[in-house]
DNA sequence: CCGCACAGTTGATTCAGATCAAGGATAACA
DNA sequence: TGTTATCCTTGATCTGAATCAACTGTGCGG
């Protein structure tokens, strides 16, 4: 497991949880002051790096806890080295798997990575006494059920346009929540992802997934300042393409898979 | 929701929770018998046939409970009708989603079923003050979610072949394990879902999952005394070909993916 | 300033699985 | 005992994405 490292990297630094970014949204949302007074003290930060593991596959697993700062993936990997990833963690989203010994998939960093840990015993300890952590937890693994699930739609039914779309869609739902803005055309996207990390996440090759960002640049749908800066440029088109529909009208329009058509 | 039918198809036949078959495995297997008793006195069991919806997808569901006896197909729908199946739930498996008023997929008896159902609102009311369940609940709710991981693999990853070797593998584990068999060759699986159901929990056509039955047939990893009996000739063979290698100790062997080749 | 590594793009070709299209088997039923 | 309906299988063809193979930045270290 990692060490401290370049911390000026991170946007928040904070040592109590009443100062905590994530405070509100995070595992410990529902504790009490007295509650929180409790996790404050068996906490602990540790950074990592991008690239970095942060719990390892079929390892034993002692620390579990939250994100604070960045993005972390959650892959699984089968004995010939295909890959996939099972989740995409951010900020106040919780890592590790309590109640379990060994760590069923790895957590990587993708980006500059914050970490706010607990020894799974004592966090299990705690557990067994604070009924409003237990049930924020119950609460949050329902949630990533559901995720998981829908994400199993995506990897057994859609096509590789519809996977990027509705990747894309999620990223930029977030980032208008987060920067609240609306969320129409012309959120910027900061894609915290290699196109290798976003092909592992939408079951595709890294040729495909590039592929397909050029489609979507082509018929104008995104714009692309930077391999890593998305643009959308037309959310409904994004929606139509996803497969989604959020609200019922949407008027198909002709639209070009390559180049020449 | 469904209407009391065809009780005599089940297996079971009971009233009080002391005597149920899934007594030790469900979500109250933690509970004292204290506890039990309040269950008791708010659960209700409902039979349904094959096709029948249990809860509907997006509809208000107020109601949660066990598979007591049959098998349960949870799945999502795409607007334009692509179906994937997200999960397939036998007895003593928990259905519905508690703190949500929405069903975010449906669920379908793919064999005669029987329910152990709960209103939701009474559910949750119990749940309250009954550590012991939610803790089970949690337990439960973290073993979906590593399968539901697992399936994300096998969706986004796997071949056709690999797919359906893995799904065979995971119904002859449970089969083994509730007759009470050694965990080897010639195990008989009694498919309880058509070769309809089999695709969309794979992520593939209904012709592809024939095929692929014929390949395994033909290359004696199986036989098919009907085509809802599965009996595994070659548990070893079915391993290498879902990717997952048990020990690691194994010699590939020449294999024939076409009849002719 | 060169060379190298790494991320991304683009093109040509292949192939696994989808799609389209018949048939065959079994069971329920008139 | 045909009649229809399901479920399953099998064959021919097509196609979307993988694979194989360059090639283009862009940044970094010497």
């Amino acid at each position: 497991m990692g060490e401290t490292t370049n911390l000026a990297e991170l946007r928040f630094s904070h040592d109590r949880c009443v100062d905590c970014p994530i405070r509100n949204r995070a595992v410990c949302s529902y504790s009490s002051p007295r509650q929180l007074a409790e996790l404050d003290a068996a906490k602990f930060y540790r950074d990592y790096e991008p690239g970095q593991e942060i719990i390892g596959e079929g390892e034993p697993c002692d620390a579990v806890g939250s994100v604070v700062e960045g993005v972390v993936a959650l892959h699984r990997t089968m004995e010939d080295g295909r890959r996939q990833t099972v989740g995409l963690l951010f900020p106040s989203d919780f890592v590790g798997r309590p109640l379990r010994t060994v760590a069923p998939y790895d957590a990587i960093a993708l980006t500059p990575v914050r970490m706010c840990l607990f020894h799974r015993k004592r966090f299990e300890e705690i557990l067994q006494h604070n009924p409003s952590l237990e049930r924020r937890l119950l609460e949050m693994t329902l949630d990533e059920l559901d995720a998981a699930r829908d994400w199993m739609v995506l990897l057994g039914r859609k096509t590789a346009i519809e996977k990027l779309a509705s990747f894309l869609l999620i990223l930029a739902h977030r980032t208008a929540t987060l920067d609240n803005q609306p969320f129409d055309d012309g959120i910027a996207i900061t894609l915290p992802l290699t196109r290798e990390a976003i092909a592992e996440y939408l079951g595709l090759t890294i040729e495909t997934v590039s592929r397909q960002f050029g489609v979507l640049k082509r018929n104008g749908v995104i714009s692309l300042p930077d391999p890593r800066i998305t643009v959308i440029e037309d959310l409904r088109a994004l929606f139509y393409l996803a497969g989604e529909d959020p609200d019922q009208e949407f008027e198909p329009r002709p639209f070009r898979p390559a180049a020449n058509a």
